[in-house]
DNA sequence: AGCACGCCGACT
DNA sequence: GTCGGCGTGCTC
């Protein structure tokens, strides 16, 4: 008899272990190692990974597995390692590791059913599943029989069926197949009866187009028939009838123009050369690529991937979310065609999971996506990029909380092959580890128009104050963009993030509305009127007076894309202005059509917030403007001068990337800080030595690890006392050399009404720490469940919030 | 997570 | 005396 090892679709920290299933004689050769199956839990079934297969079991009350949910293991060998090591390095549940490698639409869904027992002669229960034998538990709540099923159910007349559904993700489509050759096509048609003109017209149809498979779609389309002419056809036998399986392909008739490999410049040639030695060697290698804006990263991982395909491997490449722009995209569908995945957010489920699935069944070689693409389940991978290695969107904010450069070098390292880490700014991380030679580090210092950097200057908004200008726009800045609407060229202007454009405050007393739920101030919305919470969601309307000092003079201050819109309305009334923030691209596609409408000239300025600070590639921008650049500065975040440096330069490259030259003019209230000083110069390596220092004295990463801990509930006194117990257990854990903050309140103080707390672990070297934290989490998880306390540890952690 | 079992208050 | 509240504990 075979045992089946079951990691069940239940996430909490005691059921995270593997339950034992027999298997079902008849399913012996569909369940394997990897598969995922439906298993009977206590009174329900669920969704369950098959993690080992033995032949005996300790357990002796053992149940069945229902079902396979897949006719091919979803996850490898490898795959299942690599969530072993998940959960071991991010301290998740072993389901959310193997969930978070599939794509959403492989994760069960969970249906009852109540059944009528056979035998029951109950004309009211009759009554109420008429013809049927069952009834969804949804129907019957709606009906409003439940109770009186509930009762039955007890009795014994009724029963309740827990139902897996492994959703119908698949598409599929009716076609009908021509069962006749040509030649007796045409005999049938000569001799076919009059009073069926349709089924007549779908024969023709098959001869005039040629096909011997024609979808429903086509039929309908073609000659006006119905679904029932067809059957017909089918009857006489001169048609079959198929369920066909169909990709959504989200890039459907859309053309790629096909691209050849362009000649590389010397720098280029360069840093492939090593990289080229470590595919052939099948070696794993990480590499950090450092090349400034506009030097042609791109081309490097073009080559590198043919490379990796001319030896018949595959290539994952990792884009961040917001750079994951048509440009990108077609870039690599340009180059190597129909053998390109794309996986991103903005693909609905069903999308998602046929992209996945062409990477499942060998279909692509080549995927390009955001963080979760990291998981593609390549068996045979030659390369893994990632590009713009620094972006903050590589992390996971939720369990479990991975960052795809350490999953990329665990599977560069599985499959002997190397890791591209590229960035014009790199994170000072990865810049450290290639200076200890962790990495190897590549570099390209020269654009590929071997045109310069940028000229770059720096405005200090204080002194236009000082001289009475209080627009948004200092002098410099207005005069240059003037001058480019008179030369037709084209400007980019950058606005920090929409969360911290506008707030509500009384310019008397200087009150600042917050949100009643959570200690942050709230976002004013200019659409609705009212203010939002980004937080919890919560909304109100302005108030007319101020609640704290009863002034009328409440008005929304700062600056959001909407508001400068309205400026350059007011002061440049003939540019014309392209808006990207959340409020013009949520909508699917909107993003692309945008940038489109840019580059067909159709806008003087472009004007956006993070998503238009990268992958801008257009020939006629010359002018980038930045109108605040230290607003994300005064962040409570170690890493606040790291991202408004890697910000500004790259907004900087988005300028002068082709023959014309091109000009940043950076607006700050702090002129003299050194992200913005140095970021004004583009000068990496000084500000890499400046942050470094700035590391060391505060103890942060590089010099450290972090493991941060935050502890919420609705009474702060059990926070309090909480994160106390939580951080004394771990000082007694912990070598002398690690230094432990806390408890102390999160920057965030309070969230939805829940108070919160942290304790964050600064170290260098703590073999055991994992285990204690884990031993942590075990300890609360009865208060956990109980009081509604929340534990959450990051290792690792990006958001310190 | 769900669901059963079990022990206390407010009702026919 | 019972219906139903949700605290506790378990699921191979």
């Amino acid at each position: 008899m075979q045992i089946a090892s079951v990691i069940v679709d239940v996430p909490t920290m005691r059921t995270d272990k593997t339950y034992d299933y027999i298997i079902p004689e008849e399913w012996t050769d569909k369940i394997n190692i990897g598969t995922r199956v439906a298993v009977p839990f206590g009174p329900r079934s669920i969704q369950g990974f098959v993690l080992d297969i033995r032949d005996h079991s300790e357990i002796t009350k053992l149940k069945k597995i229902i079902e396979p949910l897949d006719l091919t293991p979803v996850l490898n060998e490898e795959l299942l390692q690599l969530g072993h090591w998940l959960t071991e390095t991010t301290l998740c549940l072993k389901v959310s590791a193997y969930q978070a490698m599939l794509p959403s639409a492989m994760k069960a869904k969970y249906k009852k059913i109540l059944h009528l027992v056979s035998d029951t002669h109950d004309t009211n229960l009759r009554e109420i599943f008429g013809q049927k034998e069952e009834l969804s538990w949804e129907e019957a709540e709606e009906r409003k029989v439940l109770p009186l099923l509930q009762k039955e159910v007890k009795k014994g007349n009724v029963e309740v069926r827990y139902v897996v559904k492994n959703k119908g993700n698949k598409k599929w489509v009716r076609s009908f197949h021509l069962l006749l050759s040509w030649k007796e096509l045409e005999t049938v048609l000569s001799d076919f009866p009059h009073n069926a003109v349709k089924q007549k017209c779908i024969l023709e149809y098959f001869q005039k187009t040629g096909k011997d498979q024609l979808s429903i779609n086509q039929i309908t389309e073609g000659t006006g028939a119905t679904l029932a002419s067809a059957r017909s056809l089918v009857q006489k036998g001169y048609l079959q009838e198929k369920q066909e399986e169909v990709y959504r392909d989200p890039y459907e008739n859309r053309v790629f123009k096909r691209t050849e490999a362009l000649k590389l410049t010397d720098e280029q040639e360069e840093v492939m050369a090593p990289i080229v030695r470590s595919i052939d060697d099948k070696r794993h290698e990480t590499f950090l690529l450092y090349g400034v804006t506009g030097s042609g990263k791109t081309e490097v991982y073009l080559q590198s991937i043919q490379r990796v395909l001319n030896n018949g491997k595959e290539a994952i490449v990792l884009v961040p979310e917001i750079s994951l722009t048509p440009q990108m995209v077609h870039r690599f569908k340009g180059r190597f065609g129909d053998d390109v995945a794309v996986l991103h957010s903005g693909l609905s489920v069903g999308e998602h999971y046929d992209e996945w699935r062409k990477i499942q069944r060998k279909e692509v070689k080549v995927v390009v996506g955001a963080r979760s693409a990291i998981f593609a389940p390549f068996e045979n991978l030659g390369i893994i990029i990632i590009d713009e290695e620094h972006e903050t969107s590589y992390k996971q904010e939720e369990n479990p909380r991975y960052h795809a450069r350490d999953v990329a070098i665990f599977r560069g390292n599985y499959h002997k092959c190397p890791v591209i880490l590229g960035s014009a700014t790199p994170s000072l991380e990865s810049f450290a580890r290639a200076q200890k030679g962790v990495y190897t580090l590549l570099s390209m210092k020269r654009r590929m128009n071997n045109k310069d950097l940028p000229k770059v200057s720096i405005v200090d908004m204080r002194e236009e104050l000082r001289e009475g200008n209080r627009s948004l726009f200092s002098r410099e800045l207005f005069s240059k963009l003037q001058d480019r609407i008179e030369k037709r060229q084209q400007s980019v202007l950058f606005l920090n993030r929409r969360g911290y454009s506008s707030f509500v405050m009384c310019r008397d007393c200087g009150f600042v509305i917050q949100c009643p739920h959570c200690d942050i101030s709230l976002t004013y919305h200019r659409h609705t009127n009212q203010m939002k919470c980004h937080y919890c969601g919560y909304e109100d309307h302005v108030p007319t007076i101020c609640p704290e000092c009863n002034s009328e003079h409440i008005r929304y201050f700062g600056t959001g894309t909407q508001k400068v819109e309205e400026e350059i309305g007011k002061l440049l009334p003939e540019a014309r202005v392209i808006r990207m923030d959340v409020d013009t691209t949520s909508r699917k596609g909107a993003h692309e059509k945008l940038l489109q409408q840019f580059q067909e000239g159709k806008a003087d300025i472009l004007l956006g917030t993070q998503m238009i600070a990268k992958g801008l590639d257009f020939p006629n921008i010359t002018l980038v403007g930045v109108l605040s650049a230290d607003t994300m500065l005064h962040l409570p975040d170690f890493r606040s001068s790291e991202k408004t440096f890697q910000l500004l330069t790259q907004v900087s490259g988005r300028a002068g990337r082709h023959e014309l030259e091109g000009e940043v003019v950076i607006q700050t209230y702090t002129p003299e800080h050194y992200s913005i000083e140095l970021a004004g110069i583009q000068d990496y390596n000084r500000f890499y030595k400046q942050e470094m220092m700035m590391r060391k004295i505060g103890s942060y990463p590089p010099f450290y690890y972090l493991a941060l801990i935050t502890v919420s509930h609705e009474d702060l006194m059990k926070v309090v006392s909480t994160t106390d117990k939580i951080s004394k257990y771990i000082r007694s854990k912990i070598s002398k050399e690690s230094i432990i903050l806390g408890p102390v309140t999160s920057p965030i103080p309070r969230i939805n009404n829940r108070y919160r707390y942290q304790c964050l672990i600064k170290y260098k070297r703590e073999p055991d720490l994992a285990k204690n934290l884990r031993m942590v989490l075990e300890h609360f998880s009865q208060q956990k469940q109980s009081e509604g306390l929340t534990i959450s540890i990051d290792v690792n952690p990006y958001m310190m919030m």
